[in-house]
RNA sequence: GCGCCCGUAGCUCAGCUGGAUAGAGUGUUUGACUACGAAUCAAAAGGUCAGGGGUUCGAAUCCCUUCGGGCGCACCA
């Protein structure tokens, strides 16, 4: 129980007190925006007046006399239209605290989702190359999704669609036979236009060649097309999947496209969609804002997604009768409701817009309606250095490689910015801003706050045995002997359950990031308090009891930020050194 | 033409799903290291939330509209 839940529940007892019938949906418990005004604040009042027939301040004030009681309350008062504001003991958020180092990092952990299946799908890289900076971006939010959906309770799938049924595995599996060729000492010059030029194939012509020797030599395409481009496809994955490996990304479904094509999926989904009533034959109306001199009206198999908010129905089929490009997707989507899951969220690029409006309505159909389908869209990605656009490498075929953008920054920094901002806008990712030092990377300011944390741990143990300072004993030091000093510390922290909810039940895993430096923040301030005050400083040799408590809360700040961070796939480092620093102890130890 | 997203401090961005005087970082100005890591902290300055209208106790947030930017819009894979 956290604290917010615990006023929550005395408040909504002293609301019943007044009228146990009222709806009390609107009413809200939150730390205010300026923390002058209390610690918590509730809009109850102003809410509930209406339909009490009071006026905001009045009710406010009854309110006040039923909360006066509470044992985590220190002082009440009614403030501008008819909030209350609440200052609340040091005590109340002692349990918040001691709860933190108990669940070490599995705090914040919540059940909200109550182990409903969710779907998360994200990268589906087509398998014809490896992974690059434009697909970075959607892998990373939809990984950290994963995470935050699961640590708020969900049952997360997290699944690769692999699109292996199209024209573009053919032309990768033409153009690993010419590399095929190439590799048996053929001189095949410029690869031509229309097939995939990167370097990254010639790995693929010298494998076939080291399985199967010169058999696909001189034969039709027809002969070797279909072995080949099961082998590049493999090889393909592999590839991929030891791409996404270097920052922490691994999938646990993988779904193929030929699978759901070639398995009576689609008839499936479509004999349903029927059975609903939901297909009929109609004409459409000319597409509209383009000059189209080739259009005429021609009745087609039409599906009702217009009842489903759609702004007009969907052909499934075309004029002769094969199926339309979308029934794979629809198919496909008819799969996962299937296998049970209630939520499908699609991780896509921007240029994907429109998907949710043309998919969304299938899945509510399949579904009668209990299930939903969210997409995701995220802007494009500028890869920088020192603010100018970076070369493209010519090795990979004019494109940055995720492996070359891990190799230039880590993972960790790749994470933290791809996933830190809403997903909306396009991002600049530069290489030299990432790397700095400095408070203006986030990444090391908060990875820094995490090192300095257990710094101090270290010199702990100075003043304390290691049997004092485990978690299990922290949490049971008296918390009381904190300050004022401590008070910002505290509240960043058992916000943390809150975070969690709000950016799960948003779907916005950009949020952990911004609170991870807010975090960070907090602890530095509260650091260099005692810089000048030597009093506030963690360890005070001649107060062993006090110091405990600090250290409590030192190491509470330490797993809150490791379990922010290992929401977001970032290492929580217990120690920075910068190559700076190291050559200074060097110089030091060999003088 | 229709639909979706966006427009917030000089710059890069938040803004808790409708709350109080709109916040960080950077940049500018000014202070703080005999330290448990100054790789940091504290403070000042900086705004017509693109413009206009509406909804209500209350709007950056919801609705309408104008302007400006991005994307999507066939039986295409």
């Amino acid at each position: 129980m956290t604290i917010f839940k615990t006023i929550m529940a005395e408040l909504e007892s002293a609301i019943a007190h007044i009228d146990s019938q009222v709806n009390i949906e609107k009413v809200t418990v939150e730390p205010p925006r300026d923390p002058s005004h209390g610690d918590l604040s509730t809009n109850a009042a102003m809410v509930l007046a209406k339909t009490l027939g009071m006026n905001p301040r009045e009710l406010a004030g009854k309110l006040i006399e039923q909360l006066q009681g509470s044992e985590n309350i220190e002082s009440l008062e009614i403030a501008g239209p008819g909030f209350i504001n609440m200052r609340l003991t040091g005590k109340a958020y002692f349990t918040d605290i001691k709860q933190c180092l108990k669940d070490g990092i599995e705090y914040g952990a919540l059940n909200i989702g109550k182990g409903e299946k969710v779907n998360v799908e994200y990268v589906s890289v087509n398998p014809t190359g490896p992974m690059h900076a434009g697909h970075v971006r959607g892998a990373v939010i939809g990984d950290t999704l994963c995470n935050l959906l699961e640590k708020a309770g969900y049952d997360v799938a997290r699944e690769y669609y692999f699109n292996d049924a199209g024209t573009q595995v053919d032309v990768l599996a033409r153009t690993a036979h010419l590399r095929y060729r190439e590799a048996l000492g053929e001189d095949i010059g410029e690869i031509p236009e229309g097939l995939y030029p990167g370097d990254y194939l010639k790995e693929v012509g010298q494998a076939i060649v080291e399985r199967d020797g010169e058999k696909w030599l001189n034969k039709e395409e027809a002969e070797w097309l279909v072995p080949i481009r099961t082998f590049a496809v493999d090889h393909m994955m592999t590839m991929i999947r030891q791409d996404l490996s270097l920052i922490n990304i691994e999938h646990t479904v993988f779904t193929n496209e030929r699978d759901i094509v070639e398995n009576g999926t689609l008839e499936k989904a479509f004999n349903t969609l029927d059975d609903l009533g939901l297909i009929y034959t109609g004409t459409l109306p000319p597409p509209r804002g383009k000059e189209m001199t080739d259009w005429e009206p021609v009745p087609l198999t039409l599906f009702r997604s217009s009842h489903f908010g759609d702004d007009q129905d969907r052909p499934l089929k075309k004029r002769d009768g094969t199926w339309a490009y979308i029934m794979p997707d629809i198919g496909y989507h008819y799969d996962k409701i299937k296998r049970g899951f209630t939520l499908m969220i699609n991780l896509l690029g921007k240029d994907h817009g429109g998907y949710e409006e043309r998919i969304g309505p299938t899945v509510a159909a399949f579904s009668k309606e209990k299930a939903k389908l969210k997409v995701i869209y995220n802007g494009m990605v500028k890869v920088l250095k020192d603010g100018v656009a970076v070369k493209f490498s010519k090795r990979s075929g004019n494109i940055i490689t995720l492996r070359e953008m891990v190799e230039e920054v880590g993972a960790d920094a790749i994470r933290f910015f791809m996933m830190g901002r809403t997903p909306d806008s396009e991002l600049e990712f530069d290489y030299s801003k990432v790397q700095e030092a400095s408070k203006d990377n986030p990444v090391f300011y908060v990875q820094y706050a995490h090192a300095r944390c257990c710094s101090v741990l270290r010199h702990g143990t100075e003043m304390f045995s290691e049997k004092e300072l485990t978690d299990d004993a922290l949490a049971k030091v008296d918390l009381s002997l904190l300050g004022e000093a401590e008070k910002e510390m505290i509240r960043v922290l058992v916000n943390w359950p809150r975070i969690v909810e709000q950016a799960a039940t948003a779907f916005e895993p950009h949020r952990i990031a911004f609170y991870v430096q807010e975090v960070a923040s907090a602890f530095n301030g509260w650091w260099s308090k005692g810089r000048g005050d030597a009093t506030l400083r963690f360890l005070i040799e001649d107060n062993k009891p006090l110091t405990l408590a600090r250290l409590a809360l030192v190491r509470a700040t330490a797993i809150t930020l490791a379990s922010a961070l290992d929401v977001m796939g970032v290492k929580a480092v217990e120690e920075m050194r910068s190559d700076a620093l190291e050559e200074e102890e060097n110089n030091a130890a060999n003088g």
